[in-house]
DNA sequence: TACGATGTTCGACGAACGACGAAATTGTCG
DNA sequence: CGACAATTTCGTCGTTCGTCGAACATCGTA
């Protein structure tokens, strides 16, 4: 069987003008996702396994999952690794100053406990 | 029994210093209650069931006591009415531009449709 | 006092969600 | 080739979500 075959399809993005603003607001809305984008807005990419996070490897797929379908996060595969990068600048075309004005109001509440 | 008894119980609203930005995050994340949230931004109040909303009272309800709970509105007891504000100055001091950008981002996709 | 208007609470329901472990896929390295 | 590492997919479990209808509570008014 050919190598050309792809057994994994291509990872789907949306289109930066498709953006939903709803379906961003629930990326943003759970602890483990919020904790995965504050991290890449710190670092351009970063492997998936390497995320503070405690949670089980399926279950950190499936964020990434989310985060990539909502157009938050794009991932790109680099052998037998995925590498994800905030998708910064398309968000802020979409929805101008959302991203800082988001991280920067979860920061401040992190910065209470 | 006397009059001044209070049947309902007062209407819980978490104090400004205590809202979470996961739960505003959440509460937005849902196209009725966003439409709720972009009508009362042009109005200081409005009645319940005054909404363009299409959907049961009951459900209705159940929306505004999300939005409550998660400290975007304000809901005042006035006869058997009930009022819903937007707690816009509270969420201005809490999560600053948080509520001008989101609903600016959300303008923009709704004008696309 | 009875009625109607407003809005809530209480189940119920199906769909979606977050979590997990097991199995499968893909690539690297000995 | 075979062991290993990274990650996904699949199936499942329990919870939460959005929705509804029925019943209840409250208040103004005929």
């Amino acid at each position: 069987m050919p190598r050309s075959t792809r057994r994994r399809p291509a990872l789907a993005h949306p289109e930066t003008r498709e953006i939903d603003l709803l379906d961003v607001l629930h990326a943003l809305a759970d602890p483990t996702r919020m904790t995965i984008v504050r991290v890449l807005r710190t670092e351009p990419e970063r492997a998936c396994g390497t995320f503070p996070v405690d949670v089980a490897p399926s279950t950190l797929s499936h964020h990434f999952k989310v985060l990539r379908e909502s157009g938050v996060i794009r991932q790109r595969e680099e052998a037998n690794r995925r590498f994800s990068a905030l998708r910064a600048t398309d968000l802020e075309q979409r929805f101008p100053g959302l991203l800082d004005t988001v991280l920067a109001a979860y920061a401040r509440t992190a910065a209470e406990a």
